[in-house]
RNA sequence: GGAAGAGUGGCAGAGCUGGUUGAAUGCACCGGUCUUGAAAACCGGCGUGCGGGAAACCGUACCGGGGGUUCGAAUCCCUCCUCUUCCGCCA
């Protein structure tokens, strides 16, 4: 959520950054709305605040008189409290109705892109940032792809996820489970040598964290619901992760902030049916190790570049083409300045996977998080949220059988093999 | 799941027979005096949101969350949440 000052002091910039995302000027005339509905607010706020110091002073006045036993000027004066009270009631209302209108209207604006970011609607229109420099593997006609080769060296087991809960939560086996668990344990010593602090957070979070990270409202479809509990099944570990430090204030040398966290991630696709769902290109249920880093403002971009030359390593490591593109405005989620997705290429496919997605919230989801740090002007500001997948799993999992097959079966690339104990899966 | 008790500022801990209590006191923290330096001692400062103001500062709200009683509530009532102890169950 962004502040009604910032769209108040930068409300071209504002604009300009909506029109990227395909608002129409129409569109943008919410953002007219909002400081129209903040007027109206602040105006009522200060009233209110006048009636309830007349109630305030009035009540210790009937205190006093009380206690000198002056009894009818303690009950005139309560008459005259009563005719403020009913007054403060209605602004009371009034300004409830005025939040809650403004908060309803906030909530539909989404983040401002970055300067940087290319307008667009589509992903089609996302800019490659950088590219595989190499040619593209490309494997004979009789290369599989890795739905087949997980049945045919029984690793993935597709049809028993089926039986046991549903469509989109794959049983791994033997080696491909131990590929799975090695793969997790390679990511999560990569990010806590870089400086990042292992997190083991709840799998389950309540509304406040849900709503924190903006999971609620923009994304409540994506994710399980356990009503009975009000509950939501996490669909990354930012949700828990981040939500650390909800209602935080922190000290400006408590920066940077560093987390790292293995989680399985659940999502419903509701709506992704039929496309690209094969295999393991899209499940309800999958591992990712997520980095999180919480950065003072001069300092976030620098730490957005720390982030994706992270990710770049491991990709390198695990010896995959890949490419990142940076979103365009279209394709950049709400709550998002910037994003850069990285892909892989799977080659059996003959098709770039999304295995992480990087982004720079700045101030969006601190805003709705409180989370603050004291600035040396001794006031507090918000800090800037960041976080990355590295990496989601069961898409490196696809490409890695499928670009790494041979007719003695997949090779495994020389940094896991020490995490998987095998060099070769067959 | 059942019973009892408790939730106050960064922490500890008063207040809880309703009335200048946003809240005593101690610790922590920040600034200053003193000191070669540090410690100690002493002096001062020290919550968050919203609104007004150029600012100093002022108004208002907040004592787990929400609602109620009252002229007035941290203090009384209802409800939810959390924690502690005891019983039950259990990896």
């Amino acid at each position: 959520m962004l502040l009604v000052k910032f769209l108040r002091d930068n409300k071209e910039e504002a604009k300009s950054g909506l029109r990227k995302r395909g608002f129409t000027e129409n569109d943008l005339n919410l953002i007219d709305e909002v400081i129209d509905i903040d007027d109206r607010r602040k105006k009522i706020q200060f009233e209110l605040d006048g009636v309830l110091s007349n109630i305030k002073s009035l009540s210790a006045d009937i205190g006093t008189l009380y206690k000198t036993g002056k009894v009818p000027e303690a009950n005139s004066k309560k008459a005259e409290v009563a005719t403020f009270k009913t007054e403060s009631e209605r602004l009371q209302r009034d300004l409830k109705m005025a939040q809650d209108d403004l908060f309803e209207r906030l909530l539909n604006i989404p983040n401002i892109p970055h300067n940087s970011v290319p307008s667009g609607t589509t992903e089609e229109d996302n800019e490659i940032h950088r590219n595989w420099t190499q040619e593209l593997p490309i494997l004979d006609a009789s290369a599989k792809p890795h739905w087949e080769l997980a049945e045919e060296f029984d690793i993935i087991d597709f049809p028993l996820g089926v039986k046991i809960t549903g469509a989109g939560f794959p049983v791994f086996k033997g080696k491909g489970a131990r590929l799975q668990r090695g793969l997790i344990n390679f990511f999560l010593d990569r990010a806590t040598s870089a400086g990042y602090l292992e997190i083991i957070p709840p799998l389950v979070v309540n509304e406040d964290s849900a709503r924190g990270t903006g999971q609620i409202p923009d994304k409540e479809g994506q994710m399980y619901h356990i009503e009975k509990d009000e509950l939501y099944l996490i669909p990354t570990a930012e949700v828990p992760v981040t939500n650390i430090y909800r209602d935080v204030i922190l000290k400006e040398s408590d920066f940077p902030i560093k987390m790292t966290g293995y989680t399985p991630c659940f999502r419903r696709e509701a709506g992704a049916y039929g496309k690209d769902v094969r295999g393991l290109n899209r499940v309800h249920q999958f591992d990712k190790v997520e980095i999180v880093q919480i950065e003072h403002p001069d300092n976030s971009y620098d730490t957005l570049m720390s982030m994706l030359d992270h990710v770049q390593g491991l990709l390198k490591e695990l010896e995959l083409p890949y490419r990142i593109l940076k979103l365009c405005g279209g394709d950049l989620g709400s709550a998002s300045a910037i994003t850069y997705d990285f892909e892989v290429y799977s080659a059996a496919q003959r098709k770039w996977l999304e295995v992480s997605s990087v982004s720079n919230f700045e101030t969006y989801q601190s805003n709705r998080l409180k989370l603050r740090y004291k600035g040396s002007d001794q006031k507090n500001h918000l800090a800037h949220t960041l976080n990355g997948s590295a990496l989601a799993l069961a898409r490196i999992v696809a490409a890695l059988l499928e670009n790494n097959q041979t007719s003695e079966g997949i090779r495994i690339p020389k940094a896991i093999v020490p995490y998987v104990g095998f060099d070769l899966l067959n």
